[in-house]
RNA sequence: GUGGGUAUAGCUCAGCUGGUUAGAGCGCCAGGUUGUGGCCCUGGAGGCCGAGAGUUCGAAUCUCUCUACUCACCCCA
């Protein structure tokens, strides 16, 4: 036997409604907010996510799938949606299209990590990516868009936290304050946050030491750091939110794990579903078009963990609706062909029919219809067959009623209006 | 990469301090007379008790090693 890779799923057929449900609400949603779906590879050169993503980030440093293919490039699976876009904006002169360009994705990522609860090797994401505005009423509205999704597949209780974290103008003083800062208690740090120090020190405010976590709790704030130009987005993107009623808290921790944002940032978190509890994150990248070799853009998304989102139904209690059951099976006493063709017959009329296939007993037939939960029953026997007259039972009451062979289809077109 | 936990049937688990052919419930398949599901009853299939080594007359049970899975840290969706 050859077993499953580690931190990898097989969606099951007896779960895999729950997906359909979730893809069906996401088709309903971006359908609401007019965003066009677009695909990019699986995999591309490795290069795109050095500089996309960022080579000092632990996700392209020590998580990527790369290796190199048979014509000696560089590849990698991508470990998440957002740069593959953005290559392919660029390479698609997207940018003709009438702006801005509002886009959505469902693809796998790969990332090489140690699995646990909501973490997976590959996972499913659905990202949102919108192009060419920057203004604060685009970040509220990709937060509504996950939000109206959210609301959609009956989740509540979900609280989206918000921050800015600035353009590189007033990270550059920001970074300085919180170098000086921590410098003056160096020695009291972890040892993985001295590094940061020096390199990255907002990622220090995200330390889960409870040393540092206590130290970084007085440490200066990247909103009392922000630009005039920042300073005014994130206040008008928290005065939309106001308005629109939605609730939100300001958290001037949160240091999303990619290089590329830039003032917006935002995440979804829920509780109850073990440690990995943010469902949705994402936030502006204006600066990530150019990074690329685009002109500049701005640009703001999200991406959303679609085994997180079935994690999180599934605590809360939320219906993923009803599996789908067959309309009619057509049990058979010694003529198996004709219940088969006749149940071709009744699909090409849109009926779900289904037969048996496997020489069962007529008890066995029956037993079967009412596990795979079909609504109605009808016995062919060689009476019924030279008759054209049969019962069609309905298996929830129990009660029979007389059709015509010929009619059947109607009948149960009818009891299904 | 760093810690902790767990490994017995498809699933959930019993199996006391080592003692014959390893168990239950659920699920699956078949039956409970002549052509009707849900409840009930009967039977069947299905386990190298995670792998290897050791202790012992004897190991699912004790010891060691490995592996897998799992939770948590890091990081992230």
């Amino acid at each position: 036997m050859i077993n499953i890779l580690k931190g990898t799923k097989d969606v099951l057929p007896q779960e895999s409604y729950k997906w359909q449900k979730i893809e069906h609400e996401i088709e309903a949603v971006t359908r609401l907010y007019n965003l066009h779906r677009i695909s990019t590879p699986t995999f591309e050169h490795t290069e795109l996510f050095l500089r996309g993503v960022g080579d000092t980030t632990d996700i392209v440093n020590k998580e990527m799938y790369t290796f190199e293919d048979r014509g000696g490039r560089s590849i990698s699976l991508k470990p998440e949606g957002t740069a593959g876009v953005v290559r392919s904006y660029i390479e698609n002169s997207l940018s003709q299209l009438p702006q801005p360009l509002k886009m959505y994705y469902e693809t796998p990522v790969f990332r090489y990590e140690r699995p646990q609860a909501g973490r997976l090797r590959e996972h499913h994401q659905f990202g949102v990516e919108i192009y060419g505005a920057d203004s604060p009423a685009q970040d509220v509205e990709v937060m509504l868009i996950a939000k109206t999704l959210f609301e959609r597949l009956g989740i509540s209780g979900l609280e989206l936290r918000i921050n800015s974290i600035g353009c590189p103008t007033c990270r550059k003083a920001y970074n300085a304050a919180l170098k000086s800062y921590f410098a003056s208690r160096v020695d009291e740090l972890c040892a993985t946050c001295r590094e940061r120090l020096d390199k990255n020190p907002l990622r220090i405010l995200d330390c889960k030491e409870e040393k540092c976590g206590e130290i970084a709790k007085n440490a200066p704030s990247v909103l009392d750091y922000l630009c005039e130009d920042c300073r005014a987005h994130h206040e008008g993107v928290k005065a939309l939110l106001t308005k629109l009623g939605i609730s939100y808290v300001v958290d001037d921790k949160i240091v999303r794990g990619l290089d590329y944002y830039t003032k917006t940032v935002f995440e979804f978190v829920a509780g109850g579903i073990g440690a990995k509890s943010t469902v949705c994150g994402g936030g502006r990248y204006n600066g990530l078009v150019e990074q690329i070799g685009g002109k500049p853009c701005p640009a703001v998304g999200f991406g959303m963990g679609i085994e997180r989102l079935i994690l999180t139904m599934t605590t809360i209690g939320a219906s993923f609706g009803e599996e789908p059951t067959p309309d009619l099976f057509l049990a058979n006493i010694g003529l198996p062909d004709e219940a088969f063709l006749l149940a071709e017959s009744l699909r090409k009329e849109g009926i779900a029919a289904e037969c048996d296939t496997m020489g069962r007993s007529l008890k066995s037939q029956m037993k079967l219809s009412d596990k795979l939960g079909a609504k109605y029953v009808v016995v062919i026997g060689e009476s019924e067959w030279a008759a054209g007259v049969v019962k069609v039972k309905e298996m929830k009451s129990g009660e029979e009623e007389e059709c015509s062979l010929a009619n059947i289809a109607n009948y149960i077109k009818e009891k299904k209006a």
